[in-house]
DNA sequence: CTGAAAGCGCTAACAG
DNA sequence: CTGTTAGCGCTTTCAG
């Protein structure tokens, strides 16, 4: 069933039929009307690659991100979606995986697809930011806008929506200090510009209320509760832990910590106060509750996708937004 | 860029420049060879829409899920992505969320896209299975073969590859009888097919042991650690909890049990033993880390994409496809 | 307000 | 092995 046995049954020509499909303005309500029926009884719909192929669009988004599996962009991509739906888009997803290649790959065999805009989920394709290793997103910027989730790359027509993790971990620190607190451990898995920033709020933190930023109090990891435990247990030995409160770039990583710590036999937060990153189901789920920064991925996403639309309907839109993060207090800080 | 410039560049007809690109036989190494130069040069990629109008394809999966949020859904999407680009196939993802009219309406708007294959992800899509209430899905698959992921529907063009909770279910709970458990608690959140099938694992467990199956035993509550908290404490009030075991259908609902049990200063597995589902992250965040029933998310998928790849090339297949899940042991069973 | 006709870029049957 | 040509189903001028 086509666009000509419509037009057919309907006693009209194929290009008013085009019309009806596309609500134009130029056809009486009366034809509309009795087209639209013909094609409600037959069950019509358009073909879209007919319809691709003539608007060489097919409204449809591409989402790349490293690993859906991951409860932070799964999260991302289901609100991306949903989003995205609302507007009449369809999402078409790629996982990449981690490696510079991979991303490259992926982005490149995306693009094939013509689809209206990109989105890359996560700080990881925007690398250090590093010119070089950046080179492939402004290359796909060329071709299509690229929306950047909580990544920042600057250049013409990549756009990067993100949440303000700097200002989120120098808040948290700062806190602690308040607290009263003296050795904060902070616990990081990745080079990313996101957690850079987290890196850089930390730092700053310290430095701005008269501490010392020590070497050893940085603990880069990898993102699994035991590979976190395991770590702090060989760095601290049998000696006691020397620290009294722990900022971690993501719940997995507080986690771990809080295992570490209760095996111990110190209390939290009385002996060690603990911060998560994302607020996932995680920071609920160990013992006690995690607080943890909320990153504001709905938000991320929805501002995401807003930008985007208007950005697609011929409207000018800024190069970098940024959301605010929140914490959330649970039971491991006392402030 | 098209195959008219291509051929042009080349010097030879398009449809000679269409055999490269399909990497057609009849075609000699050497002007292959001089084609593939030219198009390298010139960045050439063949237009998508285009081919997806003269193929009425365009190696494109549509896969459905209620939620990636979801942990279970998102490996498993993420595992569905994967194997499915090694065979060359995009993926189109549609979130239905849980309710009938989303559901349909998602099958609907996602069969437009003109989809090679459809994959519904959880066996929510099943229901328990009534005819009514599977209409939809068999409705589809009279279009595009259809292919349930943990679900079950008997009708022609829908294959379903399902884990076998049925046994997992059964195999667990006979385990805990010969340890000597009297009283299994069973936490369920669903009526869904699988959910079904692990419900009737436990009854028929006990059953065969010669245990009642007690309405009280069987809990259904939502899957959130606080309502589970919450509805066990509102079941057992000021009285001691007079369980000694409990299988839950999902990790989530694991935790809180062990939450619970905790908060009543009962030892885990001396006192009670608990077993969780999907043994997903959750189950090594908790204290102690969950057993857990491994419902082989990864094989499962792999395997419902090998019978989808060999269907598309013609060959029949199954209808039904059964993998056998797995009990992951760690700290909550003392067996 | 409506219709005729020219593409959009590619595939495949047919002819050589 | 290679070229010609007729679609695939829709959008969009351009005329009327």
């Amino acid at each position: 069933m086509n666009i000509y046995d419509i037009a057919e049954l309907a006693g009209v020509s194929i290009a008013t039929v085009s019309r009806v499909v596309n609500d134009s303005p130029k056809v009486s309500e009366k034809t509309k009307e009795k087209v639209r029926r013909i094609m409600e009884e037959h069950h019509y719909t358009p073909n879209v690659f007919a319809r691709g192929l003539g608007l060489n669009s097919m409204k449809t988004v591409g989402i790349i991100c490293p690993d859906v599996s991951d409860a932070y962009m799964a999260s991302a991509v289901a609100h991306l979606e949903k989003s995205l739906r609302c507007y009449g888009y369809d999402c078409i997803l790629y996982c990449s995986g981690y490696a510079y290649e991979d991303k490259v790959e992926a982005v490149s065999l995306i693009l094939q697809k013509r689809i209206d805009a990109l989105i890359l989920v996560g700080s990881n394709y925007a690398g250090d930011g590093g010119d070089q290793a950046t080179e492939y997103i402004r290359s796909a910027a060329r071709e299509i806008p690229v929306f950047l989730l909580n990544g920042y790359v600057r250049a013409p027509e990549v756009y990067c929506i993100l949440a303000d993790n700097y200002q989120a971990v120098y808040d948290a620190v700062t806190d602690l200090i308040e607290d009263g607190r003296k050795r904060i451990l902070f616990l990081h898995d990745s080079t990313s510009y996101s957690a850079l920033e987290k890196l850089r709020g930390y730092e700053e933190a310290l430095g701005d209320n008269g501490f010392p930023v020590p070497d050893e109090l940085k603990v880069f990891v990898r993102n699994n509760i035991e590979m976190v435990q395991s770590r702090l247990q060989e760095i601290f030995r049998e000696k006691m832990p020397d620290f009294d409160a722990v900022v971690a770039s993501d719940d997995g990583l507080a986690v771990g910590a809080v295992k570490y710590v209760r095996s111990k036999n110190l209390r939290i937060p009385e002996d060690v106060s603990i911060i998560g990153y994302n607020n996932s189901e995680l920071s609920i789920c160990c013992e006690p509750e995690l607080s943890s920064i909320d990153s504001r991925g709905k938000e991320l996403c929805e501002t995401a996708v807003e930008y985007m639309m208007h950005y697609l309907s011929g409207h000018p839109i800024r190069h970098k937004k940024v959301v605010p993060c929140r914490l959330v207090k649970r039971n491991t800080t006392n402030f």
